[in-house]
DNA sequence: CTAAGTACAACGACAGACGTAGTAAAGATA
DNA sequence: TATCTTTACTACGTCTGTCGTTGTACTTAG
């Protein structure tokens, strides 16, 4: 199990994500994540509704409440149009953070390999 | 340039990386970090010696007087074998992550959640 | 009736990152 | 000679996302 501390900062996004495909509520946002991810990760109660909050605060998500006729009511979130440019400065962002922690991390075949050629010089 | 806060938590890891390959001082870490990775990540000052306060505690790393005949003493460094052992854990746990975060950030065609089963992670 | 699942909110604590400042020694520049 | 730059740290306080704990409330299953 992923901890949230090591993807610290992403849980905005990926709820941004999962919002990009459609209007959806707490509970249904957190099965999301753990779903898709296999059980590797999952968002706590608590964070979730603080990055909601978080999110609420900087414009990037709008919530209303839902029209359930049965059960507890829920409240739904919508991405706004600065949720997505945001949504999209971010999906940018991993792309360079994946290289640059790839170079600095180390542990793959062939960097192994070259350090063995430079061990041998 | 890559904020420090989106990969909070690995900077101990690319300390270790670095110095799996050899002793090294804290201005001469901090450069390779930055020219590793084309500037496109530094490490602060502050960020870096808090690091090896952390990993000395943790017993990851030992700190020994550097035998400088001119400039200022340094203080090297030298990973341990918990060191090198935690080292391998976060190798293996950014294997994951990667494609953890890949699968919920989007923006991306789904390749990734069929690399998730296939990875067997 | 009771337990389990759904759906939140409030509060405080923690830890890594970071801003600011200060110390100190050497070499380069004017 | 003076000072500016680079190297090499240490100390201290602040910020922010995460998370543990607790509490509330409504619904369905057994």
């Amino acid at each position: 199990m992923i901890s949230s501390d090591t993807i610290r900062g992403y849980n905005d996004t990926f709820l941004l994500s999962l919002l990009s495909e459609g209007d959806s509520y707490g509970y249904a946002l957190s099965k999301e994540i753990k779903d898709r991810t296999d059980g590797k990760y999952s968002i706590k109660e608590t964070t979730l509704y603080s990055a909601f909050t978080r999110l609420k605060k900087n414009g990037f998500i709008e919530a209303y409440p839902g029209d359930e006729t049965q059960g507890r009511k829920r409240t739904y979130y919508r991405i706004t149009k600065d949720g997505i440019h945001y949504l999209k400065e971010k999906q940018k962002e991993w792309e360079i953070t994946k290289i640059v922690v790839d170079q600095l991390v180390g542990g793959k075949k062939g960097e192994y390999y070259k350090r063995l050629h430079r061990a041998n010089l």
